[in-house]
DNA sequence: CCAATAAAAGACAAGAAGGTCTTTTATTCA
DNA sequence: TGAATAAAAGACCTTCTTGTCTTTTATTGG
């Protein structure tokens, strides 16, 4: 995979957490709804929601029928924000065979080649948003659960 | 970056290899220069190069006079043969969520995303080799070490 | 207003990746 | 032929990612 696992899982739950909201409006979806519905250990994915709630990809409200949610901003945020806050920029930055002197100017011999891939990978990541993914879950184009 | 830091010192150390044959017909060039020219752990480069001479990637001559060399086929490997060695197909197979049940019939929220980009790493990873990288440094149009 | 609820927070443990050090094996050439 | 050389091999350590368990804090509805 390109994202690490835990990212995986924040992109998962986030994917849950809206579809749950266009099916019922100011519905919230409790931690362990989601950690059993996406198959993801409770308490490891307790702070990967944490994490993303304190950065404002998620929202969440404590005590009886709190739960988490997102709103319409939220939303639409892109599949870059969630990884950027998650697994960080390297990916996208770094250079390929991890050379520190690697530029535009000093290419290393993966530089070309590795290039439009890092943009097509950077353009998909910009364009493609949970809501957008949430769409294609509720048209039934894609799967999330079993 | 997409690869593990594993598989760049890998991809790297192949490169100068390469790139010393070249130079010097038949020359073979020890773990400690690759190591401290490439600046990467001596020790742990060893255990690399052990892995790439294991399967063929690389030649070695133990003893005096000895190290290691790549041969015309060796230099002809793609990218991708020490990718699949190293890192494994992980990336270029499963699921970019991690979902199991993810597949062309029932694919996840960034399945079709992913697909263009996959193809196009399948590609490059696969039309790049060794040698063609060898000879971007030997014509000076990229660069591998300081 | 308090008991139940649910997220937040923190300590800790397992596993994988990355890195170090020492010993063994094979080779060469003086 | 044996001393020097260099890769192979193995034991061990460190750090980071992933995962578990417990305690704390905030909220709400009866």
């Amino acid at each position: 995979m390109f994202l690490s696992k835990t990212c995986a899982y924040a992109v998962r739950s986030l994917l849950l957490v809206g579809q749950h909201r266009l099916e019922e409006e100011n519905g919230k979806i409790g931690l362990r709804t989601i950690s059993e519905r996406l198959e993801i250990p409770t308490h490891f994915l307790g702070k990967i929601l944490q994490t993303l709630t304190k950065h404002g990809l998620l929202s969440s409200a404590k005590g009886v029928s709190g739960g988490f949610y997102m709103t319409d901003e939220q939303l639409r945020n892109p599949l870059m924000t969630v990884v950027k806050l998650i697994d960080g920029s390297d990916v996208f930055e770094k250079c390929g065979i991890g050379l520190a002197t690697c530029s535009e100017q000093r290419p290393c011999p993966v530089h070309y080649a590795f290039k439009p891939l890092r943009e097509k990978m950077l353009k998909t990541f910009e364009s493609e948003t949970i809501e957008s993914m949430v769409k294609s879950l509720n048209s039934g184009d894609t799967f999330l659960v079993v």
